[in-house]
DNA sequence: ACAGAACCGTACCGTACGGTACTGATGCTG
DNA sequence: CAGCATCAGTACCGTACGGTACGGTTCTGT
């Protein structure tokens, strides 16, 4: 009854790596029909093995969003020296980063997938194992990964007196709806529109400055401290 | 073979709207594993009935859909008077009335749905029937449904003189932004954050003032106009 | 009152898939 | 080579669910 093979730390053999990466892929593919058949056929392995390292479908598809998730980490930041023009071009490569990633194939598929997972487990009470729970794996290397990522530039923003803010995760919150806008909720329903390098770019870059304009410190602080 | 009852116009009978409230129930509760038989035992009708109604699950859950979406359709505008004030009080409005929506259980149930559908249609290559692509549906009845009703008050504040843009849609990105933040994104994900009416409040009248702030006319038009 | 339609409840069928068990091949160790 | 572990491949089982068929009951029109 208990899984016998439980690694529990993030570390995967070579071999599977490549199998996580074949349900990634499948995952991409074909939705969230995936069968623990299809993957092994991929895989070239033995349904058998799959169950043996990770227990169960839930599980496979658990170490799936981790082994993504481990992939797209990103360098942290060193605190250079900070003017008006820096914070600016930091903010504006934030946001072509963002909005790389959400346009995805791969994060697409992942969100779709720790999404319908959230909705499924509602009946269930009291299983709230975050490492379980898909959708807080996907919103903790997402969203609140790059909220950890991008604060510190905020606060270096506000200490060098170039933005003024009380909240700095409203201040962030802001930020994130001024470069998301419509785009991940519509590619997740499946809008097919296409998001080019340049649009990147240009969506980046209005990102930052309206982000700017907002919380400039030249501003008057009304505007910008409204939310508490 | 060919679906005999299809009946295409939106109008349902009494009875039938009473199985679709019953199945928008169990898709709220359950999530996406609603079964025929659940339905059919929850709204006290039998299976063959659903299938003769609706042909089969997936035309019961499109029409779940589209009986939701007819029930949310809010009233329109008429263009008053325009004054600073009004506008900001009418994009207050419209960000409170948003927040309200998504935030709603039914809401997050009926996005997840239609992702999960949006992810599974990728195979089968053609079949692009608007009406039977739950996204679509969504999309139609959400997003761009605010859009349309939002471009008319947007307008008539530019031609009013109180904001300047060039391209309406940026603008209603922008905004779509401001307010929806992370919010939708989070719910859906299964983050539980509470959204008090009082946050609601705050949030959408923050939002208004952020986006006037951005577009008012009476600030350089590089930050307002940069988006294509 | 009677015929027929609509419809509820349920039994039934086929299939797809999660999970398990078994077999045989490969490779490693002594 | 002997012994053992790992794992691919596949056959197998149980179940859940989509979809259909059918008997029995209520409603409707004449």
């Amino acid at each position: 009854m208990p899984s016998a093979g439980r690694h529990g730390e993030e570390g995967f053999t070579a071999r599977q790596q490549a199998v996580l990466d074949a349900a990634l892929g499948l995952l991409v593919e074909q939705g969230d029909q995936l069968t623990m058949m299809a993957v092994a056929r991929r895989a070239s392995c033995s349904k058998e093995t799959l169950y043996k390292w990770f227990g169960d479908r839930d599980g496979l598809l658990t170490a799936t969003v981790q082994w993504q998730a481990a992939k797209v980490t990103v360098g942290a930041v060193d605190r250079e020296k900070l003017d008006i023009e820096s914070l600016r071009a930091r903010l504006e490569e934030f946001a072509a980063n963002w909005l790389a990633v959400i346009s995805t194939k791969t994060s697409i598929a992942l969100n779709r997938l720790a999404m319908a997972h959230a909705g499924s487990l509602k009946a269930n009470k009291g299983k709230r194992d975050p490492d379980r729970d898909l959708g807080a794996i996907v919103l903790e290397n997402g969203r609140f990964a790059i909220e950890r990522r991008l604060k510190p530039v905020l606060e270096a923003g506000r200490d060098a007196g170039l933005i003024r803010f009380e909240d700095a995760e409203a201040a962030f919150r802001t930020f994130f709806g001024l470069v998301a806008r419509d785009v991940q909720i519509r590619l997740l329903l499946g809008d097919r529109f296409a998001l080019t390098k340049a649009d990147i770019a240009r969506d980046a870059a209005t990102a930052a400055i309206q982000f700017l304009t907002l919380y400039a410190s030249t501003n008057p602080p009304a505007t910008s401290g409204a939310q508490h």
